[in-house]
DNA sequence: TTTT
DNA sequence: TTTT
């Protein structure tokens, strides 16, 4: 059955990376989409909404090194409703993404862009290596 | 932005279809993808998760129509999170699916299958001759 | 960069699977997607449009053992062009989608569902398992 | 049935524009999609996948003042294949993607971000007004 | 609570 | 050439 979730929006804050044991590293983020339109009284109206990003392993590590508040990101993952208990003992539900696929978009200072990153596609060699490559890239002069 | 959600799966329970004020229909179902892999162990595991669809309008006439318990269903909609105050005065917060455009896989008694509806695309006069359409077909004899 | 595409609609014919050197299989096929529409005359209208999807490995292997003409299909792919050359020597252009994954919706004779096959997300022996497992499933009595 | 494409990528020329009797507009542009990898012997690659795009009226008039050679672009649209009769007479065939949605994405002089267009969501006025507004954004001074 |  |  398919579960897909394509995102285009700007992250909120900066990603917060934790390591697990074994090491495996998980990214959780804020991202906002915004859709503009114009009401009934002809006003300019603008809905923001927020999504809770979740990367995991060589995607947490690209996240790491690469997303920042502000960064704009295209995600696709998929949706998963998990639970946990509040300070309160109380029961609480969160829908996260969990993202298969991301894509730096735009420029900042210190951002690269035109490289999509997907889990379980490359092993960690792989990853490192594309990491490297846009590394050796950041002083480039491309057009776009 | 984007924000986009693309789900195949089954429809739980039989949708509630409930009416406000001037009469704007609203259509809430859960609907589940399920995933199967092999864990480590070499055993069959299946993940279920639950989504929460909403239709508005035209679309929810529809789903009050022809989408039942067991439905395959294909979803297109955009996440919305909101936020409500349980019995006890908590605030919680409930993130769904709101559907611009479904389609009905796959086939059972009563159902049809092969037109797929969109909020928005048609107007409600348009809305009703695909809805006549499928009535009229819906004594036909297919393979399936 | 993003290169998607996603269908839903029907096998023309038969797939026609090949293998090459190494025993590499690929599957090639043709399927529908229609849209029905009301013109300005009042009439009902049906455009059809037909894609080429190419799937490879074990992806090929399943579509050889599953996908029939008339199969409904979900199909998550890339777009590729490439040209070849015809019996005339004149050079020719045809675009096709490079499947990533499928699932077969709905149901027919020797048919089976709710299975979804990724290439690159399962090695062989998972899709060997997978395959199994659904030829296990095969005299089930299911409603679709 | 579903028919959808989604494309991040980079616009190859300016895009050409022409308007049809009853002065339909119509905006016709190339626009890559890459994808590097590391193959057997260790080499980075990269495969470029250029696509024919298509979009019409309001669109059309958003893609002729805003798309620019090398924009950074979002396309959501569906795959159609059109034959046409070359110079020469002959019979060829051409797949496009014709656009709903289009999302400028990044920032260069004279472009803007964070908006996107719908066709058939939003009717002459609202996109007017859209593009009113967008104008109007020109010269803010956004954190992203 | 669906489905396989 | 599918499907409705």
């Amino acid at each position: 059955m398919i579960n897909k979730v394509i995102l285009v929006g700007n992250v909120g804050a900066d990603p917060e990376v934790r390591r697990f044991d074994s090491n495996t590293p998980v990214a959780n983020f804020r991202m906002a989409t915004s859709e503009t339109y114009t009401d009934k009284q002809g006003v300019r109206q603008t809905n923001t909404e927020w999504h809770n990003i979740v990367a995991w392993r060589g995607l947490a590590e690209i996240v790491e090194k690469y997303v920042k508040k502000g960064s704009q990101l295209y995600v696709e993952g998929r949706l998963r409703t998990r639970s946990y208990d509040d300070a309160n003992g109380v029961k609480k539900y969160v829908t996260e993404i969990v993202a298969d696929t991301m894509k730096l978009l735009g420029r900042r200072e210190g951002e690269n862009q035109n490289d999509s990153y997907s889990y379980g596609q490359a092993n960690s060699a792989a990853i490192t290596s594309q990491v490297d490559a846009i590394e050796a890239e950041g002083s480039d002069d491309l057009p776009f």
